[in-house]
DNA sequence: CAGTGGCCCTGAGCGC
DNA sequence: TGCGCTCAGGGCCACT
């Protein structure tokens, strides 16, 4: 489910409320992807700092104070069917209410019913277990230093086509399934091309297309498929602005109202990805 | 060693 | 209404 823009929107949506407050309890609930890695107990009567996100994931600092716990921070990640919410009304935890940080401001609640979503505790962003896993990811989409010569950098030579390798987030990180077909289709780049004959320019087109995408899901908060909602409980509205993505078999938006071409979907890497093979050239 | 596919887990939706 | 099948926004890891 949540894929950059979700996450930041989630990031954004409870950092400001939550930063300052005292960790008061901690309650887990089933098992997650990983273990939390310490018991929980540890981090009564820390601080909680100010939340960030690199990639997919949102690191929460757990201030070090004298006397109070080990310091360092939560590392969570939403999987495919997770979001947290933050409330000062703590309702009883649900069947899919894995991990609970009661703070004095409110509860920050991961629920996620697949749980392949995760809350690891680790010392320091740069310092195991965090490190092992933000080891591998690309660069931030809005990175200003970031361009269409880095991508093609990265991608010379590979012949993975380019959909999974956006998807796998080498080169650059943020665009899931939605938004890696919704920026190929922006930028006018056929799924199943090789990430490594992408000209310089396509470069420069799809690096565009995916800055334009995740920018304008994060201004409508997010894409909501079934069920997400940030912090907050609010969903998002970007799916009603997806192009191609959940459209197979209708017309294309750009070209398919006059001449009846449908939008396609094809199966790469067991995922689906939708694309129009008119608008989308190799 | 780049590339592929399995797998973690639950729920929704659909055809019969 | 119920059953069984397929599919779902992610990403690690074993294997070829």
């Amino acid at each position: 489910m949540p894929e950059l823009p979700e996450v930041e929107v989630t990031r954004q949506s409870f950092a400001d409320r939550i930063e300052g407050a005292r960790v008061v309890d901690v309650r887990l609930g089933k098992p997650l992807r990983w273990p939390l890695g310490i018991d929980g107990s540890e981090l009564v009567g820390s601080k909680v700092g100010s939340a960030t996100r690199r990639g997919k994931y949102i690191w929460l600092p757990i201030l070090s104070e004298p006397g109070s716990g080990p310091g360092g921070g939560l590392l969570l990640h939403l999987g495919m069917s997770g979001s947290l919410s933050f409330s000062s009304a703590s309702a009883s935890p649900g069947v899919h209410d894995h991990f609970d940080l009661i703070t004095s401001r409110g509860v920050l609640r991961l629920t996620d019913p697949r749980r392949f979503g995760a809350v690891v505790w680790s010392p320091a962003l740069d310092r195991e277990p965090a490190a092992k896993l933000l080891a591998g990811l690309g660069r931030e989409p809005f990175d200003p230093e970031l361009t269409g010569a880095d991508l093609h950098a990265a991608w010379r030579g590979k012949r993975v086509a380019i959909k999974q390798a956006l998807l796998a987030g080498d080169a650059v990180v943020g665009a899931g399934n939605i938004y890696a077909c919704e920026a190929l289709f922006l930028a006018g780049i056929d799924p199943r091309l090789p990430c490594g004959k992408l000209s310089r320019p396509r470069c420069d087109r799809l690096l565009d297309a995916v800055r334009t995408v995740l920018r304008r899901a994060l201004e409508v908060g997010g894409t909501s498929l079934r069920n997400f909602k940030d912090a907050h409980g609010d969903p998002g509205a970007f799916q009603f602005e997806a192009k191609v993505y959940g459209r197979e078999g209708q017309p294309c938006t750009t070209c398919g109202v006059a001449s009846g071409v449908l939008v396609r979907r094809i199966v790469q890497g067991q995922r689906s990805t939708f694309f129009c093979s008119v608008c989308q050239r190799r």
